[in-house]
RNA sequence: UCCUCAUUAGCUCAGUUGGUUAGAGCAUCUGACUGUUAAUCAGAGGGUCCUUAGUUCGAGUCUAAGAUGAGGAGCCA
């Protein structure tokens, strides 16, 4: 007997006919029914979509019947048939039900109604078998599928650059340590201090907080490379947009100039935005829908313009606004809110970092659409951004994006080496633990640009969702490694 | 880490000015009924009111500390 996947029982070219015979497996989402015929809404996970089945009651042992609750794993065999209801088209007559596993519902938590993400995040093993959660995952497997793909089509060389970093001079964060050592019986030297020549590496080692570093060595010999892999940030972060265990996608380019990046990010962030709409349309409108019913319970003003698919279609169809950083600040003092003081951090002169409340005005209030901002004060921004002739500026870009606040960060590398020496001394990155990264403008340094893109930042856009703990399946963060 | 708010049945929540035996919907159980769509109808069971200390004759309700969660801020992707 054939065994088939929800998904393509319910497509239109279905590989077998109606009243031919099949096997399905999968959890029960809801069972209604009586003395005479019963319906189990089942689901694999292939779809969000459920298969019916059609029980005749009189034909099944009760016992077997009364075992079978939300949760409760099944093999079916049957027939499809036409549905005789009108809720779906196909369903499947049941001949045989083989009961896999039992979910005794005085302790199985998830039931056939609407959980709050909270309470599925405190059940994190079982919040797959959830409707919004399995289109999540299968949108977050459609845009990593996606984002491989966008770079493979264009040339680009994948590159593994390493988890555990012998370098502490990345500056992106707060790091987790590596260590072999017993932290309970720790190995010190003569003045006292833990002594790491004992330690796995014979150095201190940590969690790799960006793999930029290590892509543009690749870059500049291979050209064309990005990285896709896990990210740590030891920071406290506590809030909706920060993970202490995170996905980056890091592309790094020779011969690249900032606006060649900038059409690079902006090409990409539309290419996979274009892979959902066209391969997660059925998750996209659950999803959607879900938004609506929550977006219900808030007051009018509160609410989001536009629905999702709405949005999405949006950011595909219009140009991404280019700004200066010195336009930005020009565009905020004259603003409404810095005029009145509505702004905590008000704007008054050239130089200072965007606030996000900053940010959100320029996106959602003022430009209405994605924007990159370019060229800031070299003092708010990362020693290895090229410096502009200005002698003030750097070649930083920054992508805001509504709702979300900085999805891409990005900039041209700067490539002379005695500017790059001179920025690290200013800067106090230590020269001789970069030395590596100090050659490669030594010998043979060409223009080069890359950007890093959170890669949940991406899937909170992309769905619609509010909290980043609810768009990777195992989230890290502060207190938070149970699951 | 800071600010604000929250924590009551398995889940989502209500609970008046501090006052008798803490309620509802869903879920579960029992029964009825039905090609049902988170089925419907009737009934039943189900409580460490987050924890600790305090105020009071009396605390779900007031005070303090702590835990956990949410929203916002900082850091950033």
């Amino acid at each position: 007997m054939k065994k088939l996947r929800i998904v393509d029982i319910l497509k239109s070219e279905r590989e077998i006919s109606i009243g031919d015979k099949l096997t399905v497996m999968g959890w029960v989402r809801t069972k209604r029914g009586s003395k005479n015929v019963a319906f189990i809404a089942l689901n694999d996970g292939s779809t969000i979509n459920n298969i019916q089945i059609v029980v005749d009651v009189q034909s099944f042992d009760e016992n077997l019947l009364n075992k079978i609750y939300t949760g409760t794993s099944l093999s079916i065999e049957g027939e499809l048939i036409e549905s005789l209801g009108s809720g779906q088209q196909v369903e499947i007559q049941a001949n045989n039900i083989k009961l896999l596993g039992e979910a005794n519902p005085d302790e199985y938590p998830i039931q056939a109604k609407k959980h709050t993400l909270e309470f599925l995040r405190d059940h994190a093993h079982l919040r797959f078998r959830t409707s919004t959660f399995s289109a999540i995952t299968r949108i977050r497997h459609a845009m990593i599928f996606a984002i491989h793909k966008f770079f493979n089509d264009k040339g680009f060389v994948n590159i593994h650059t390493p988890i555990i970093t012998g370098s502490d001079a990345e500056g992106a964060g707060e790091m987790f340590r590596v260590t072999t050592l017993d932290v309970n019986n720790l190995p010190l030297t003569e003045d006292k201090k833990v002594d790491f020549s004992q330690d796995f590496f014979g150095k201190e080692t940590n969690l790799t907080v960006s793999g930029q570093l290590e892509a543009e060595l690749a870059a500049l010999a291979m050209g064309q490379v990005y990285t896709f892999g896990p990210t740590f940030r030891a920071e406290n972060s506590n809030t909706s947009r920060h993970l202490a265990e995170f996905w980056m996608i890091e592309p790094e380019v020779a011969f690249y100039e900032i606006d060649e990046n900038m059409d690079l990010a902006e090409d990409m962030l539309k290419y996979v935005i274009k892979y959902a709409l066209d391969n997660c349309a059925d998750d996209l409108a659950f999803l959607s829908k879900r938004l609506i019913d929550e977006e219900k319970s808030k007051p009018e003003k509160d609410r989001a313009p536009m629905e999702l698919i709405e949005k999405l279609k949006f950011v595909l169809e219009n140009d991404f606004i280019r700004a200066d950083y010195t336009e930005a600040i020009e565009i905020l003092r004259n603003s409404k809110p810095n005029k009145k003081k509505k702004f905590q951090f008000v704007i008054d002169k050239w130089g200072i970092d965007l606030q996000s409340e900053h940010e959100r005005y320029l996106v959602e209030k003022h430009f209405k659409k994605p924007v990159i901002l370019t060229n800031y004060p070299k003092d708010i921004k990362a020693f290895y951004m090229k410096q502009n002739d200005d002698g003030k500026t750097v070649r930083a870009m920054d992508i805001l994006f509504p709702g979300i606040g900085e999805i891409v960060g990005g900039s041209q590398r700067e490539e002379d080496y005695t500017k790059l020496r001179n920025r690290m001394k200013e800067m106090n990155v230590p020269e001789q633990e970069m030395w590596w990264y100090l050659e490669t403008r030594k010998f043979g340094t060409v223009p080069h640009s890359g950007y890093g893109l959170g890669f949940e930042r991406l899937m909170l856009f992309i769905t619609g969702m509010g909290n980043i703990r609810d768009v990777i399946p195992f989230p890290r963060a502060p207190k938070l490694a149970e699951f």
